[in-house]
DNA sequence: TTCGCAACTGCATACGAATGCACGGGCGTA
DNA sequence: TACGCCCGTGCATTCGTATGCAGTTGCGAA
């Protein structure tokens, strides 16, 4: 800059003016120093400007890696999560530091000016742990507990449980299973939603633990149901892979999907839609939440005042 | 750190060097010091580091948004690189800086130590871009025509089209088919590999143009060409996806797979190893790509030689 | 005693940009 | 003519940490 300065015949503090666009500096004089820096290859020292600014116009990105159950942010539809979020902070003008959760903090994440948590971790460790750095800190999962300080952004697990439970309810399906993790905060909540809403219509669904999200673990869990020789007439998968494996095993054994067992999975995988049958599942949008998160955290930086929202989750119904 | 030196009774140059591990200064104090740091919560200023030391210990991965075909970095696969370079860049103690390209540069990625860049562009237009920065850069995609001075790393698409022509060979096929979409440098290849081999032997293959790589597309192409009344006996598809699209709509057309027609996909995602029939794949490693892409900047970085890289693709047969 | 060396510690300064305040000149008004 | 104001510019200083060099202390050897 003080390079610049001197080729310009100016001070380089003019020039940093004149870089940052100052209304103080003359138009003209702008113009000379902007041709001049293009001309030279001139480049800003971000270290230096955040240093006197007190801030990195950067928002750290953490990603769970070994999570509570079965299922990993690197799995494709958490990750359109990422995909929202980096949008969203890109063109505010922030950058996305990345970062996965092990072992010690990145010294890096520190610099940033706010934080987004992807996964709390069993019994929210990681909030705990981040909350320390005292930044401003948006979290995706279930909404929490009790009066924690942080703000939270999920689809609303609680609500699509309860939804699939009104359509099991609404062809008259009597027997139904649930089929996924409930250590997962997140599963946890679909099948509270399931299950108060069954209890109500005197139905205690049956649940089938799996910590895999895939096909296999689907099928796995129906030849499962089958050999104990279960009785069952709909079952309810918490993620569309489980629920196609689900459905192949049905078909294997002989049975119509959905005239002998109603599935619904979860997620709206675009596979699901383009599945035969098509599935009928829970639509979470994960790029939305993206979005969601990433303006939360902006609006937390920028000193205002940001509440926590569940995103609603919809049933759609196509023909399992 | 003044206030430190204050608490510890020495001067704040002495607490930077307890901090920092220095063999400088006495182990007691410098045990007294730390212990004191933690207890007072004091946090290390990221930024003044990065100015003095003039590094960042940040690398700047970019994602192209809108690529020469349809296929998005933000796709499930893709994506699987970047698992491995989070992976291997955060055990160095390296931070992954997550940017989009769209417009304009975003300044952080000046303040990072090096670059990866995850798709070149239509023209290399993307990696002439970056290089004006300077900075150490890693570039995937397929091998560089020229003498670029920047280093490549990708898998050999060349010689998985070699691969699947030798196998539709070595079963007899006289009539194969390619679908995909030749715009895109590591198709172009599949096909230089593809057809050349294939000439080998006097066969010319059918192209067959999709930019989509979706379920939809693979069905939509098959149709397509069972309209035109073309004679086929193999498809040769760029992703997994597109043939288990054809596969579906060879069926509905009363053809057997692999009898009437062979098909082979692109990518051995985990899906087509569980569709029935399981899908012939061949298999890029996208994430041991990830992880060769992250150790190639941080050898740049560190100002060794550093080569680029084509990474060997298999031909995985199941049964189509 | 004196010197030399080793082990620590501290001072001054540098890194590159941005802010508060002051300064100089041009212009309009009284 | 004198005064005040605005526009444009520059000086000094600040942000928080790390390095080169210099200083201090203690101990053993000459």
């Amino acid at each position: 800059m003080a390079d610049l300065a001197e080729l310009a015949g100016v001070s380089k503090i003019t020039v940093s003016r004149a870089l940052s666009e100052s209304p103080l500096v003359n138009a003209e004089t702008r113009e000379r120093i902007q041709a001049l820096a293009r001309k030279h290859g001139y480049k800003l020292n971000v270290s230096a400007r955040n240093l006197r600014l007190r801030r990195s116009h950067t928002v750290a990105v953490i990603v769970e890696m070994k999570p509570s159950s079965g299922r990993t942010m690197w799995d494709p539809y958490p990750l359109s999560l990422l995909g929202g979020i980096s949008q969203e902070l890109t063109s505010a003008g922030y950058s996305v530091l990345l970062t996965t959760r092990q072992g010690a903090t990145d010294a890096a994440v520190q610099a940033a000016d706010g934080l987004i948590l992807l996964g709390q971790g069993a019994r929210q460790d990681a909030v705990r742990l981040y909350d320390k750095l005292g930044l401003p800190m948006v979290v995706w999962g279930a909404a929490a507990q009790g009066g924690d300080n942080h703000i939270v952004v999920g689809s609303d697990n609680r609500q699509g449980g309860i939804s699939v439970a009104e359509r099991f309810l609404s062809i008259g399906r009597r027997n139904p299973v649930f089929i996924g993790n409930p250590d997962h905060p997140e599963m946890a909540q679909r099948l509270f939603g399931f299950v108060d809403e069954l209890a109500g219509h005197g139905i205690k669904p049956l649940l089938l633990r799996r910590a895999d999200f895939t096909l296999e673990s689907g099928v796995d869990a129906v030849r499962s149901l089958a050999a104990r020789k279960v009785r069952f007439d709909a079952i309810f998968a918490c993620s569309d892979l489980l629920a196609m494996g689900a459905i192949r095993a049905l078909v294997e054994l002989g049975l119509s999907v959905p005239n002998d067992v109603s599935v619904i999975g979860y997620d709206d995988t675009p596979l699901g839609a383009s599945f035969l049958p098509p599935l009928s599942t829970v639509r979470q949008n994960w790029q939305e939440g993206g979005v969601l998160l990433a303006r939360k955290v902006l609006g937390l930086i920028q000193g205002h005042a940001v509440q926590s929202q569940m995103m609603a989750s919809t049933l759609v119904v196509r023909s399992t």
